[in-house]
This record gives C-alpha cells, sequence and structure tokens, in this order.
DNA sequence: CGCCCTTTTGAAGAAAATCAAGGGCAGTGG
DNA sequence: CCACTGCCCTTGATTTTCTTCAAAAGGGCG
C-alpha cells in the first residue's frame, strides 16, 4: 500500500504541482498497525511523524476525569494527523484505533521540508487544519437533542467516506459500534440505541451487519440540517 | 490604539524576531468600531482583511435552523480571526460584538506577505489555529452536565484574560449577559441563572455588577477539571 | 454448545428545557 | 421628580430528554 490516499486528500485541498505530486509520492514511510482499542498516539506526546490512515477508522479523543472517553473527531482512510509537531506542540489529545488500521508514518523532518517549499501543500495543510476546526463546530452547533446529533455524525461520514455523492440512496460501511458512536456524541451508549430506533422507524438510516444503510439521504440531511459545504474547501485556493 | 496587543499576542505564541515585530507594527491598518450585537463578519465572506480585536468582546456563531445561536468561541483583546482568507476560503461562521468593540483591519495581502517570510509568523498562526482547535475541543470534552460547562467556560476567560494568574483569589470583567452565555454553552439561560447561584451557594464564582469573582480558583478549576496548559503553548516552538 | 460482545428493551430517576411570572435597575420622557 | 419601559436576573411549576440500573435477546466464534 502507497501513500495514494494522503496524495489524492491533499490534491482536494489544494492545486498541487506535478513536482509537489512527485515529491509526495517519493517520501519515505514506515508501514504500522495498530488493532482495534490501541493507541496510536497518546496525549502529551510530541510525534516527530505525521500519520496517515492507510485502512480503518482512527478517532482523536480525551479522558474525562470520571474515566469516560469523549471523542472529538473520526480519522478515516487519506486522513493524517500529528500536525502538532509542526510546531513541536505536545498533542493535547489522544488518537486510537477504533477498527484495526494500518497507518503510514512519515518522518517530519521530510514531510515539514517539503511543506515549507511548497506554497501548494502548506495550503493543503491549512485548509485540513479550517475542516478539522469546521468539523468540531458543527459538532457543537448541531447537537441539540440527541437525534439531530446521531444523524448529523451520519451524514458526516457519509459525505467524508462517499465525497462524490450524487445518487440519494446510499450504503457505507459503518465498522464502529453503538458505544463508539455515543463516545463520540456524549451520549450514552442506550440512548444512542434508541434514537437509532427512531431513525429506523423514520426511515431515516438502518444499520445492518455493520453497514449504514441511507434510504433518503436528502431526508436525512434535513433533519440533521446537515450542510456538507465545510467540508469541501472551494477550490478558491486554485489562485 | 495601535497593534500592540496584537503582536504582543504574536510575541507569546513564537519567538518573533527583532524584524518580525517591526514589520507586524509598521503594518497598515484601518480601526473599525462595531456595535454590541452587530455582526463583523458574516457566514459565507471570504473577508480581504485580517481582523484583530483591540478592546471588546467578539465571539464566533452559527445560526441553528430554529433561529438560535450558538457560540463556538469567544474572541478577546489581542485575539485575531479571518484567517480563513488565508486560504481563500469563504467562512463557515459567522463574528458578532458580543460588546461594543473596536477591530483592527489588517488587509490580508500585506499580512499574508509577512507571514510567508517570517517562519516565526507563521508558526504564531499555526500555533493560533492549534489553540482555537485545542479549545473547541475542551468545550466538547468538558460539557457533561451545564455545572462543568459552565465552570469551565469561566475558568477559561478567566485563563485567557489573567494570562499570568499565579494568586489564587480573581476578579474580573464579565461584559455578558446570562442569555449570552447560554449561546455559547448550549444552554438555556434560566438554566445558566440556576447554575450561576449553585456556584454562587457554593463559593465558586459570584458575578457583581459586571464583575466576576472567583475566590477559589483551584477550586473552581477543580470543579471544572479545567486544566489550562492547552491555552499557552509550550515555546517549544523556539527551536 | 457456551461464552463474550453487542444490541435491544423496560422502568425509575436525574438533568435540563419550557412555560410563566415577578423583581431590580437604568434610561426616557412627561 | 416620578412614572414608564425595556432589559436582565431570578424563581416556581411542569414536561421532555437523557441517564442509570437492570435484564434479556441476538450473533459470531472458540
Amino acid at each position: 500500500m502507497s501513500l495514494a490516499p494522503f496524495v489524492e486528500r491533499l490534491k482536494r485541498l489544494a492545486r498541487l504541482t506535478e513536482q509537489d505530486e512527485r515529491a509526495l509520492h517519493q517520501l519515505p514511510f514506515a508501514k504500522r498497525h495498530i488493532d482495534k482499542g490501541r493507541d496510536a498516539i497518546i496525549k502529551g506526546e510530541a510525534p516527530s511523524y505525521l500519520y496517515v490512515i492507510l485502512d480503518g477508522w482512527a478517532g482523536r479523543y480525551n479522558l474525562r476525569p470520571n474515566g469516560s472517553r469523549r471523542m472529538t473527531g473520526y480519522l478515516l482512510p487519506g486522513d493524517f494527523c500529528g500536525i502538532h509537531a509542526v510546531c513541536h506542540a505536545p498533542m493535547d489529545h489522544s488518537i486510537t484505533a477504533l477498527t484495526n488500521c494500518s497507518l503510514a508514518k512519515i518522518e517530519l523532518a521530510n514531510f515539514n521540508a517539503l511543506a515549507t517549499d511548497s506554497p501548494a501543500i502548506s495550503r493543503a495543510l491549512w485548509q485540513a487544519k479550517l475542516i478539522d476546526e469546521a468539523t468540531l463546530r458543527t459538532w457543537l452547533v448541531n447537537s441539540t437533542d440527541a437525534l439531530r446529533t446521531i444523524a448529523h455524525l451520519l451524514c458526516e461520514l457519509e459525505a467524508r467516506l462517499i465525497p462524490d455523492a450524487m445518487d440519494n440512496e446510499r450504503k457505507l460501511e459503518l465498522p464502529i459500534t453503538q458505544e463508539q458512536l455515543g463516545d463520540a456524541l456524549g451520549i450514552t451508549p442506550v440512548h444512542v440505541n434508541r434514537i437509532m430506533r427512531q431513525l429506523r422507524e423514520r426511515g431515516l438510516a438502518t444499520v445492518h451487519q455493520g453497514a449504514l444503510h441511507i434510504p433518503d439521504l436528502a431526508a436525512l440531511r434535513k433533519e440533521a440540517s446537515f450542510d456538507p459545504s465545510y467540508l469541501h474547501p472551494t477550490h478558491a485556493s486554485k489562485v
């Protein structure tokens, strides 16, 4: 497996030159497997690597004093983390594997060299950060009640996993448990279950054997007041 | 009023050279007053200015479909916003004046020129973004119940307004209403009031005539499980 | 089969929203 | 000077939402 998902991601974020692309593809990296439930980076570390998710799902989380975890974001294939190290800042949260994951570890020194040389790459990093931030904001804004909160997260995942969605009926892999969803939303797993039932009964979303089925994406998005624009930077950045 | 608060802020975030500092001080800017309740930037704009808060409090917010607003961050004197424009990206949220504000408008073209030339300045921007992001995360993580949510926000404001806190008894201006607090926390103003009473009764925080008094900062921080480290980048970035 | 993990459902309790109504205080205007 | 008005804070009563506690039912896998 190569860094292709990573390069593709950056290409979506900014206009890379051919040279940028070539240099990215030639970045040396190490592959690392992380078992479901294990942490890739722990809060307080200042990793000297950039981690790219090649396969599987990971998540950012913090522990609360009572021991429960609160996810603050999902990392899907092509996503990366560890940028804190751009500033040599220690991580303010941990990264855990929600499923078995394979990651690419890229030496930050190598990557930073590219980023400082290439305006497009450094712009792509900014875009990525802005999207992360916007995503956090939507989590705050759209968590009025549990149903909307869950519906919104499902919409987010759908939009991120199938970026070029056009049609209206969708099916996608949802390899996480209801408890993990609850962690991400600050909701009890029991309550997640009840809401999932409501979504099912209302024909908005059903989960069967690890697959999420959205019979009517438009309806779900309306229910969640989901607007995907925050995930897709306008390529105004072509400039 | 000069850009001094802005320069001071950046100096906290990264090691500026004397030249950086001089260049920042020489940035041309326009002053703009915004009345309480008015918006400085509206969602969807891609402002061509960087805005620096010189005086007053502002806030980032989004509107919810039902018309209520959800604040996603406070902007205090010295803070800046409009960095989206680094990527020519449209704002995904609006900025409103919580009190009467005076802002400095700096042409992005001018500022970007500085930022691309100076590694320290561009690093300071990264730091600022990381802090914004970390702050958003703490809002998610530490909002289990209303009391902790409010206590945490009070701690955040205290830490940001009095960065070099050492002693344990604090008093500071809190120029916002309980309703505005509720907007920031996703809590009903009525409920904010009830919690403020609890804080008062428990001797954790009292508000009198627009002044917040924290008799025992350590106790309040403990209640909120507040750890200020996310606000203060270790100057590891000296490197 | 039997075990573990996840999902599902029920019933009771806590937390917060909602609805409604006073009360303080500053500013306005007669 | 005082009544009036508007804004904010405060409190009570009621209802909704979510949590907690508990237990049962599926499903995959040794």
